[in-house]
DNA sequence: TTGTACGCGTTATCAG
DNA sequence: CTGATAACGCGTACAA
């Protein structure tokens, strides 16, 4: 004996067919039915237990009330506000998150695509896009409304809920000219990653409006958005070129790249201002905490699942991208040069403590 | 014209019945077909794109290769390896994971449940265990097997996951005592939350072990597991007990003890000596970087995967719980009290800097 | 407004 | 070893 109650059950209960039982108890249909029985039906429903199984109206509906969150990895402080955000929206209106983690790996992305897909999500929020993944194509194979979150794939006709990480990088790059930085490096994000490209193209369009673009300025570019690569890229930027302060494309990479300082005896915010992009969590707690570029963790998670919801019931996706607007959080990791601290004279060809 | 191909799709090109194709497909019962024609068939479904329908086979099987994971908030960062952790795991055996934050209320938490339930989730792990919940109840009710991750629940007869929170709490303790410390202070968490009791017990153990309980300990208990809380708590220990070193139950709550301590004009790690529990990321990039009881957050993660697919291959829960070691990372927080300074005589009566 | 009949894609259970 | 048949639980044209 099954101990689940089904709706014919109810039907016998109630006395009616089972299909009454159905139109009665499935709230865009009541209407269909008189008030007397959709009550009745209702209260012996209630009265046995009745639970609605939703494999089951899947089945028949091909529709999973389901959607699939993709990160690269949720131990990445940036995703979990994000996560949070969007899961909360979605059991709003009556989804189910599954999420799973791609590690980056294109192969495994696709496993998890098409095993969310025999899941039959109604949806899928790509955190992880990358230029090589071919993530989208087989979205569009399986016929799944897709959004993209906090990255942008060139040419790609899915919506995309992202930063404006031009504007979020000229911002914090502005606040270190004005703080009278003159020799500015960028760590950049691994190539192939919009965050990445946007982000350092913001870096030079406000060094040429600052007027610093008559010589080339110290870019190196990290292998992925990781501490390990923000050592290696700042210990890097330090052998090769000379610089009071540096941009960097992420939070991630600043705790290497704070690493990197130390070791090579530099005070972050003094020495060498340092600023980052995200503001994730904790990073106000970190020593010293850092200046850097906020983004609108939640409302990003918010807007995917709005848009989400909105392509999976036109049926269409939306042309239009949604850019959010970051917003500079100054903190302690960036101040003056060191050779324009109040007493020390300015020294016009090399100001800066520099590590060589 | 649907451009799903389905079992009959395959069974009619490749000229068997879809029984056949079924068993064919089916990993578990390939061998109850001939080589060749599991091969032909075979050869037939790849050719015809065809991919099982997982809420198809779940509405017949009544298994839908899906496990639900409920924590109480995912921003948290004590959560994100623990699940990213079991997401792996549960990948692996070829389970997705619905994933859903609680935020402690029992309430939503049993509609979460519910809705879990709706989609048929073969399993449930349960972070946000608390005593007031009736989480469990209604699994049992719904048959569902649950596994407790990180809290127990007091004669609960389901599985729980588990650090040996009073080991690991003595641990600290005992730290603090070899440094010299004497009177050591507690900030407890919240009431009806096991990790929060035990640790207390391991506090108060350590305590006597070492002779330090001739004398009633301070302890405040906080309202919940966050930086607020661990903020009023460290506050009114301050207003109202003398002591040179709080171990506290739970790094979160140690943010919030940082900064009533600084609010207080006093120097973690010198002043007053700080340990926290968990080891969660980035408590070792604070200011100063937190000594705290690191639990096997993977481990843990794994684990609850593990002993959940047990639970559902056998149909019966495991019986005994599994305690995970801790292990004490020393930081900058914690040091020898104040007064035992070199250079600085000890003076008996009141040899810590104190708020007061 | 309600009942009839069937399909959604798969698998379990029989026969053969 | 394979085929036929019936369910799994629900939704929905269509008929009444």
């Amino acid at each position: 004996m099954s101990f689940r109650v089904t709706i014919a059950d109810v039907a016998r209960a109630a006395g009616v067919h089972p299909s009454t039982v159905s139109r009665a108890l499935n709230p865009t249909t009541r209407d269909m039915v008189t008030q007397a029985v959709a009550a009745r039906v209702a209260e012996v429903a209630d009265r046995l237990g009745w639970r609605p199984s939703a494999v089951a109206a899947g089945l028949r509906t091909r529709k999973s009330r389901t959607i699939g969150i993709l990160v690269p990895d949720l131990v990445n402080p940036v995703f979990p506000p994000i996560v949070r955000a969007a899961e909360a929206r979605l059991a709003e209106a009556g989804y189910v998150a599954l999420l799973a983690n791609t590690d980056t790996d294109a192969a495994r992305e696709a496993l998890l695509i098409e095993r969310m897909a025999a899941h039959l999500v109604d949806g899928l929020m790509l955190a992880s896009a990358a230029s090589g993944s071919r993530a989208l194509e087989l979205c569009e194979r399986l016929r799944i409304p897709v959004v993209l979150i906090n990255r942008r794939l060139p040419d790609a006709c899915v919506p995309a809920v992202v930063n404006d990480d031009r504007r979020g990088m000229a911002l914090a790059v502005r606040h270190l000219v004005d703080l009278g930085h003159t020799h500015i490096g960028h760590i950049a994000g691994p190539p192939g990653v919009s965050t990445a490209a946007d982000r350092q193209a913001g870096f030079l369009a406000a060094l040429a409006a600052a007027g610093l673009d008559d010589r080339p300025a110290p870019i190196v570019a990290a292998d992925a958005y990781t501490a390990a690569a923000g050592r290696l890229a700042m210990e890097r930027l330090l052998a090769t070129h000379r610089f009071s302060a540096v941009a960097v494309a992420n939070d991630m990479l600043c705790l290497g790249a704070y690493d990197a300082l130390a070791a090579a005896g530099l005070a972050v915010g003094t020495d060498i201002s340092v600023t980052g992009f995200n503001d994730m969590p904790f990073v106000d707690r970190i020593s010293p905490p850092l200046t850097t570029v906020r983004i609108q963790h939640a409302e990003m998670g918010r807007q995917a699942a709005k848009v989400l919801i909105a392509e999976m019931a036109n049926g269409t996706p939306m042309s239009r991208d949604i850019v959010l607007e970051p917003e500079l959080v100054v903190r302690s990791s960036s101040g003056p040069p060191a050779a324009a601290s109040p007493g020390k004279p300015q020294v016009v060809d090399r100001p800066w403590r520099l590590y060589d």
